[in-house]
DNA sequence: AGCACGCCGACT
DNA sequence: GTCGGCGTGCTC
């Protein structure tokens, strides 16, 4: 072997995007990369009878194939391979989710890198007047005057114009063309994402703090060399985007970048406009609502560093970055930032492995922070910053316990809550009522016999909506228009049971006939804009009545909302799913923070069958955190979360014995691999909560360990035996890491 | 996941 | 007679 052959590789182990979890062998082909070949350039390839875009991961001598069994590359896409930060992200992710690296890898790229385009920054066109053009105006153009109405636009932007900004004002390419001919403005070619001038970052000044957030300011600003995990707990109102605001400043003075993740409910074009309006440098968004094209700017600004600040949704702990310097995980208990399907990752658990990589600080935000969390906090793995002042002087409004048992109800609400509803609309106030479902009512039920509308695909029941009339089911997509007797008994008193937000609005509409009544949920906001127009009317004070989903509970400012109501607070706290009372919890605490936040105390009131159920009470009386440190000690007891580690397998078919058959043979085999059963639990298999959804049968195996290795070597070795099961090809299966919920 | 190959039912 | 159902197996 000559010297050379050290960096010619003969074999390349390339990550391509299939389930099968490993890699696949190629030949490296005559032409290659300018540079060589490197891991994490881009290739085609031809897998099977396809040709696909490949990542290269190993630059290898041998093969177990024999090299005659090896097909050559088709192609190379990259000579600079893929930011090395992504790539180290990416595989860490595929490991600890045990998701296949190909798979993992294409689903964290944007969908034209994933086509195989090549890395590039798109430009455009950018026009400015030359030294001649300076000195000419309009009038000195004679006859053209639209030539004359373009020279005056460019003479108004000493800085130059994109072409877009110059066509979106109605001028024409001819026209352009037609001052570069008579050499009065000239175009040079930029990057749709320019980079920042660093003299210039803020564009508007940064708040004074209270003392509080200046002693948080004051520990973030002192760790921005070192992984620093913060817990940045402060009630609603209490000023965390300031803090983010200014550790974020003082990341870019350091020529750093910040990336922020935030739930997908809370990348509004009002949080965006926040941030663009305090930082005079580019502020890159990454969210669903992107097309390919901008998306890919966006990555390419992120990486090549051109971007100081990315804000995005979880998909976005993925972007890499040339120079970090900080991650804010905002809203870091909310549900969204863990994905639900293929790779099942949680955003913030990948931000925090990311932050320690880089060695760069990070803040995890939250009124009402996650078990772990607050867990690492007590056990001094994080700092825990609190917040606790909100910037009105009014105090958190508590929430009020109402005990709806024996008392009449119309659409949901008890006479003496409509009483203070009516109250407060009366003082010239605003009024949210919160209801956890949508449509007119949770089911149809027929008063004679006692049939209930049920989906014929799901273990769930119909519910009734009125805009339009129809039996819909939320869990699939089974949609029926209203019988007109029962299908049992032929009678025809069939009634709605139970309240949605359809029919509390038609209540407080009735009750309120003078009061505008806004619907907030799924159904009233499908048209584009909807929201943001409600919410914009809602904004102007005027007294008004808001009903509406968890969708009003989370982030929005709604300053003269002085009453929330609760209607049913009752479904999350007997729930099966141990994070039930957690979510239920936290949701309640966020609703709670939209009262009173201008001028006026807030009050919160929550109607309950269960006023004496002693978790509901602890949360009324003592707050989040005594809830919250009381659910840990049971989670400690009942060998739970944070102080115990899950993987969740779930199986599915449409044919219901294959499911708990394999998941039997399934757990059989893990139980009698596993020795040391006191670390180590395989417990199972149980049908899940809802047994049936969209006409498949589910069924789910827990593995439990006291240790996160332990519990990786027992599903590594699932995952390894359900691959070789023949059984297991006829029926859908998933491991989910660190499962949120447990349907 | 695709995409083939392969072996049994109702159709031009 | 063959078009097509989805069970089974493979992809360097």
């Amino acid at each position: 072997m000559t010297n050379t052959d050290i960096h010619v590789p003969t074999v390349l182990g390339v990550a391509l995007p299939t389930p099968v979890r490993r890699l696949f062998d190629y030949r490296p082909n005559q032409d290659g990369p300018p540079t060589g070949w490197r891991p994490g350039q881009r290739v085609w390839v031809s897998f099977g009878r396809r040709e696909l875009v490949g990542i290269i991961i190993e630059c290898r001598q041998y093969s177990e194939l024999p090299a005659s069994d090896l097909k050559p590359i088709l192609a190379w896409i990259d000579d600079a391979p893929l930011p090395a930060d992504w790539l180290w992200l990416g595989r860490f992710a595929s490991r600890y989710y045990q998701h296949a690296l190909g798979d993992t890898l294409h689903q964290s790229l944007p969908a034209r890198l994933r086509q195989g385009r090549p890395l590039a920054a798109r430009t455009q066109e950018r026009w400015h007047l030359t030294d001649k053009g300076k000195g000419v105006r309009a009038a000195d153009l004679g006859r053209a005057k639209r030539q004359g109405a373009l020279l005056e636009l460019l003479h108004q932007h000493p800085r130059g114009l994109v072409h877009s900004a110059i066509t979106a004002q109605g001028f024409t390419r001819e026209q352009l063309e037609g001052l570069r001919d008579k050499c009065l403005a000239y175009a040079h070619a930029e990057p749709v994402i320019e980079a920042p001038r660093p003299q210039h970052i803020l564009a508007e000044p940064a708040l004074t703090l209270n003392q509080e957030q200046a002693a948080a300011r004051a520990i973030l600003h002192e760790g921005l060399d070192s992984f620093h995990p913060c817990l940045l707990h402060g009630v609603t109102g209490s000023g965390k985007t300031e803090i983010y605001l200014q550790l974020i400043e003082a990341v870019i003075k350091r020529d750093r970048q910040a990336l922020i993740l935030v739930p997908e409910i809370g990348l509004t074009p009002q949080t965006l406009t926040r941030f663009r309006r305090r930082f005079q440098v580019p502020v890159v968004a990454m969210h669903s609502g992107l097309t390919d094209t901008e998306r890919l700017d966006a990555w390419f600004a992120a990486m090549s560093g051109r971007a100081p600040v990315v804000i995005g949704t979880r998909s976005a702990v993925f972007t890499p970055l040339a120079r970090p310097g900080a991650i804010i995980v905002d809203e870091e208990h909310d549900t969204s930032l863990k994905q639900q399907d293929g790779l099942r990752y949680h955003a913030r658990d990948l931000a925090l492995v990311r932050a320690r990589h880089h060695g760069i600080p990070i803040v995890l935000g939250s009124a009402t922070p996650s078990l772990e969390s607050l867990a690492n906090a007590r056990s001094g793995h994080y700092r825990h910053l609190r917040l606790t002042q909100r910037a009105s002087r009014h105090a958190p409004a508590r929430l009020e316990l109402v005990d709806m048992r024996g008392r009449t109800n119309r659409g949901g609400l008890i006479p003496g809550v409509i009483d203070t509803i009516e109250a407060t609309l009366r003082a010239g106030h605003q009024v949210l009522v919160f209801i956890n479902r949508r449509g007119f009512a949770p089911t149809l039920a027929c008063q004679s016999c006692g049939w209930m509308a049920e989906c014929s695909h799901c273990d769930a029941r119909l519910t009734l909506h009125r805009q339009p009339p129809l039996l819909a089911c939320h869990h699939c997509e089974a949609r029926h228009s209203l019988p007109d007797a029962c299908p049992d008994c032929g009678s025809a008193d069939l009634r709605p049971l139970g309240a949605g937000t359809e029919r509390a609005e038609e209540t407080l509409a009735d009750l309120f006939p003078d009061t505008p009544v806004h619907r907030i949920d799924r159904d009233s906001t499908r048209r584009k804009d909807a929201l943001e127009h409600t919410l914009n009317e809602v904004r102007r004070g005027t007294p008004c009545l808001l009903v509406g989903t968890q969708m009003l509970a989370k982030g929005h400012h709604l300053p003269h909302v002085t009453l929330v109501v609760v209607v049913n607070a009752d479904a999350g706290l007997y729930a099966s799913d141990f994070r039930a009372l957690e979510h239920s919890a936290q949701l309640l605490e966020q609703v709670a923070g939209r009262a009173g936040r201008a001028h006026h105390p807030g009050r919160v009131l929550v109607q309950t069958l269960h006023s004496d159920d002693p978790h509901l009470s602890l949360l009324a009386e003592k707050g989040y955190e005594a809830l919250a440190d009381s659910l840990l000690e049971e989670r400690r007891v009942a060998a739970l979360p944070p102080y115990r580690y899950l993987a969740l397998a779930r199986f599915e078919s449409p044919r219901e014995g294959d499911v708990m058959a394999l998941a039997d043979t399934a757990a059989q085999a893990v139980k009698a691999r596993l020795t040391d059963q006191a670390h180590t639990q395989c417990l199972g298999p149980v049908p899940a909560p809802m047994e049936r959804r969209q006409g498949r049968y589910h069924v789910q195996l827990m593995l439990s360990s006291t240790h996160r290795s332990k519990l990786h070597e027992a599903s590594a070795w699932l995952i390894d035996w359900l691959d070789r099961s023949s059984q297991a090809r006829r029926v859908r299966w998933s491991l989910d890491i660190d499962p949120q919920t447990l349907s």
